[in-house]
DNA sequence: TATTGTTATACTCTATAACTATA
DNA sequence: TATAGTTATAGAGTATAACAATA
């Protein structure tokens, strides 16, 4: 029966939500600049990464695997199409908006890319690239566990049928 | 001369500050009920964990710590102060804004660890104890390589005289 | 009837610059 | 002159509910 003293609280650094964000602020500040010396926000750029990878999404997955809300979504999608960087694509099913990347919206996030991948080079240098292939592990793992808690009756999340990692 | 090919992108799961916002949005969402249920922000509450470990600090300390910038930390200030749940502090530099937790607000903050705590365990116990405790320290690791690599005249962040961990 | 996405709206956080007070 | 914090302000993200269109 562990109760819990309140004179043995976990420390400031132990505690998970708040370790989250400080590395994330750091890890940010990091990239910003990248990001936004195309005059991209960054859930704007997290939709241009997630489609870098598919031939398209729709509104739903993007929303999901982005952590973007619909509203926000819907605006990111009038704003990257307006500038031609990505494209609705048809659909079987007419309530999804699909979109996809332009030719534009790939060119302009391989620059990103390039621009930015020394800084992550240096931090994988200066890290460990073991130890940060363990983190995103765990990281993924992470977010995993807790969806399975917050959704018992779920499995994990039905992105893909993948079983351990993802 | 490791050259970037287009075609061998890193995947979105090994996003650093994707898999990190994906992390804290899971667990951020696991926790804030608790918060919410108390009426407090999570910024809020994180100037109220930062304090309750120590006996009083000041607004930049706080700042840094919490990940909040000075204008939002003044009005937290006001509110947490209007609450009675933290209160001024005298200090040799009148500058300095210091403030401590109020018997109230310590009443208040052990309220929802006790309250959110078993959710924790909960967490710890289906993530593995030791995987939870390695990325902690992961975490704390990588802000504190990606400041320095940011800062490269300061070393590490001088909070306290930490060399290791922190 | 359920699902997908949009609109509307309110609130909070983020970020910068300008200002005040103190050292 | 430098530092600590506040005020002002614009903008972006967060979150909910209500709505439209499609399945």
């Amino acid at each position: 029966m562990p109760r819990i003293r309140n004179n043995e609280l976990r420390k400031f650094e132990k505690s998970l939500p708040i370790a989250l964000l400080r590395a994330r602020e750091a890890t940010t500040r990091l990239f910003k600049p990248f990001i936004e010396s195309h005059d991209l926000t960054m859930p704007q750029w997290r939709v241009l990464r997630a489609l870098a990878e598919a031939d398209a999404l729709d509104a739903k997955t993007l929303a999901e695997r982005c952590v973007i809300l619909p509203p926000s979504l819907t605006r990111i999608f009038r704003c990257l199409t307006q500038r031609g960087l990505i494209a609705q694509v048809d659909c079987n099913d007419a309530r999804r908006h699909m979109v996809r990347l332009t030719d534009e919206g790939r060119a302009l996030f391989e620059d990103v890319v390039q621009e930015s991948e020394p800084s992550y080079m240096q931090l994988a240098d200066a890290f460990g690239p073991e130890r940060l292939d363990t983190l995103l592990d765990l990281l993924n793992d992470l977010r995993s566990t807790v969806q399975t808690m917050s959704d018992p009756e779920e499995e994990a999340l039905p992105l893909r049928k993948v079983a351990g990692g993802r």
